[in-house]
DNA sequence: GACTACATGTATACCAGGTGCAGAAATCTC
DNA sequence: GAGATTTCTGCACCTGGTATACATGTAGTC
């Protein structure tokens, strides 16, 4: 509400700015673990605990870009046009996705953002600090669901992780063939395939799954 | 191979046993995060390095449980009787887990059990730690799947997901309600229904999500 | 522009989880 | 029993994260 967020808040921004550029870069350099916050905090001429006060915890100086996303699926359903239903929507949203390579469908093998996903991937505190914006986005699409679908508690509670857990696996699975080289321009048309099959999933369950013999 | 485990084996199998009950006891006591594992380490009378011979992280005291349960649905899946598919097995098994009053389906409310089961809710590294048991369920089912059911890969993949989703969503629903207070005769019925539902959802897709207007 | 009030940053010391290492102690093999 | 091997221990050490007490800068007021 602005134009003049004052010196203080610029000079919080650009403070915040730095520890999060020279974090990013020390670790892309030389690994998440084998960088110590100190470092970082020396790097970025800030005392340890300033460090803290602006990320609580080291996981959070790689993943607090991904705080917007948290919240994306239930944004898509409730801004769906009428008398869309809340998977198309969705469907719609991956699709145009994986069209811009947006990062989130694990899509874009830009070297820097792939370099970043590979090291999120192989460091298990990072993918636990993922499964939290996981846990997120579920509650967030849950809520949507239920106040623009008049969708019932438990229902709303279900689809959602579904859903939540669907889009995942589609974009780990990009992002793991990208990682093991394929051009993300190669790997577009069966993404899209890939994810026109899953939500067909959704929308028409599991029955198919074949009976033992 | 056995029925002479020698000394060695039985001395470890019996330290194990030891740290691990000195851990639940002192954590049930006073709370997870104000017992230090110097503490755990004393009372099971072993050295501290010892403890982390035995159990890799802190939280691995208290899940190391579950270990067991990881697979659980991969095998009941495996183990289905002929011309049965497998979420009508899951459904089944699930059901008499709700009869048995299985903590793995939230629905025990013994003491104990309960008491654990807000423990490890209200510790957010204890959450985390379960998610990676989640993610090993749901690669040993994606398993299960493909060479049981001639699913293809990612059908598998996206199926259990699905599933297990469900279940885990499932019986974090029973354990809040339980948790709340309500006893878990009570909540069984709705248990029962909750939990039909659940698998028609699964079965039958989410396409009736209503549209906007 | 000086003064106060408050937010922000710093230095230091500290705690807890976890690891590396060298040697002591127990167990196994013969 | 003797010797090889596994396991346990004590200790020092590193790192993430916090508490405290103090310094510094900024915002608004007169």
């Amino acid at each position: 509400m602005d134009g003049k967020p004052g010196l203080r808040e610029r000079k919080k921004q650009r403070t915040h700015a730095a520890i999060s550029e020279a974090a990013i870069t020390l670790f892309l350099e030389h690994g998440f673990n084998q960088v110590s916050v100190a470092q970082v905090a020396e790097a970025a001429e800030v005392s340890k605990r300033t460090l803290f006060a602006y990320f609580p915890a080291k996981e959070d100086l790689v993943v607090h870009r991904l705080a917007d996303h948290e919240t994306e699926s239930a944004r898509v359903v409730r801004a769906r046009s009428p008398r869309t239903t809340p998977l198309t929507a969705l469907r719609e949203h991956f699709l145009k996705g994986l069209r811009e390579r947006d990062p989130i469908t694990g899509l874009n093998d830009h070297p820097q953002i792939l370099k970043l996903t590979r090291m999120i991937l192989d460091t298990p505190s990072l993918v636990a600090r993922m499964e939290r914006f996981k846990a997120g986005a579920e509650r967030a699409l849950a809520q949507a669901l239920r106040e623009t679908a008049d969708t019932p508690e438990l229902t709303a509670r279900l689809a959602s992780v579904q859903i939540v857990a669907v889009q995942w696996s589609l974009a780990q699975d990009n992002t793991q063939r990208l990682v093991h080289g394929e051009p993300a321009d190669d790997r577009y048309a069966s993404a899209v395939g890939d994810a026109e099959h899953a939500f067909a999933l959704l929308e028409n369950g599991l029955r198919h799954l074949p009976p033992r013999k």
